[in-house]
DNA sequence: CGGTTTTGACCCGCGC
DNA sequence: GCGCGGGTCAAAACCG
């Protein structure tokens, strides 16, 4: 795993040199540091963590090649995913492709063209009741059932971005943590997605919606620090793609913290608070 | 007024 | 054959 720092340097330089405290500011600096270096530890365990996942999954997918399996065992796979999911990666999205028979067991016609079926997992809050997922795509609601095995509802999307898009959506929160929503897609789009790069990049009329990000990516959302992490598709990347995707994932998880408000706001208020301070010691 | 959401009813496959 | 449960329909309500 590549040592990566993020870069927390502040430009002081509109600050006259005289009013600035030396020592305060390299203590700042020490104090930033050691954060620093105890978030890149952090993000050490962490993809130490998703190699592991990644080599689990692999063995796993070995072992299923080989049984050439019931029914049963890609329950017991997809389960086991979830389970993985638990390890502490603590905000991620997974996306993998199943076959149809798993998760729709009605198919309406018998031809052989099966609908490609995707499964992608959002965090969003837990006191988050709505099931909606932006992810680009401009969905009409049909349906809402309360399934058995899930006392969540489950929510039915249809594609409304073309009359003739026959991608149909699930959306569920997760059984086992409700800060997951559970997006399923049945079918591929067959028409360009306009919305795709605006609604990716901000939020629509304010919405709470969950943030999706693009399958095979590794970003931070600007809505959601949802990070995206490819747990299947990742298994045939070699380890020099793999490498540039956690090089990203650190880039963009520093330019997500310099870009929040929030942050900045809180920093220059802090900084400005130390300025005063000083200033006022002086007269 | 048109598009979307809500929600109860209905359809249909599956297991017993 | 029957009941259960997931998926879909469609009318009413809602909203911009």
């Amino acid at each position: 795993m590549e040592q990566t720092c993020v870069d927390t340097s502040l430009n002081l330089n509109v600050i006259p040199s005289r009013h600035i405290d030396l020592a305060v500011l390299v203590e700042e600096l020490h104090r930033l540091s050691s954060e620093n270096k105890r978030l890149t530890e952090t993000l050490n365990k962490v993809c130490e963590s998703y190699d592991a996942l990644q080599r689990h999954l692999s063995h796993l997918k070995d072992k299923d090649i080989e049984k050439e399996g019931t029914p049963l065992h890609k329950r017991k796979v997809e389960s086991e995913i979830n389970c993985m999911n638990m390890f502490g990666i603590s905000s991620f999205t997974e996306c993998s492709t199943i076959t149809e028979d798993e998760t729709f067991k009605r198919p309406r016609n018998n031809n052989n063209n099966l609908p490609k079926v995707s499964k992608v997992l959002v965090r969003t809050e837990a006191s988050d009741t709505s099931l909606y997922v932006r992810d680009g795509y401009q969905w009409r609601k049909y349906g809402q059932k309360v399934t058995r095995d899930n006392p969540f509802p489950r929510a039915y999307f249809k594609c409304s971005c073309a009359p003739s898009c026959p991608v149909k959506k699930k959306v569920q929160k997760s059984l086992e943590d409700q800060t997951i929503l559970v997006a399923t897609y049945e079918g591929e789009h067959n028409h360009d997605n306009d919305q795709a790069e605006i609604s990716l990049s901000s939020t629509s009329h304010g919405e709470k919606h969950a943030g999706l990000v693009p399958i095979s990516s590794a970003m931070v959302s600007t809505t959601n620090p949802t990070v995206t992490l490819d747990l299947v598709q990742s298994t045939i990347i070699d380890n020099a793609q793999k490498s540039s995707i956690q090089k990203l994932l650190i880039q963009q998880m520093a330019t997500s913290l310099t870009r929040d408000p929030n942050f900045t706001a809180a920093l220059a208020t802090a900084i400005s608070g130390r300025i005063l301070e000083h200033t006022n010691s002086m007269e």
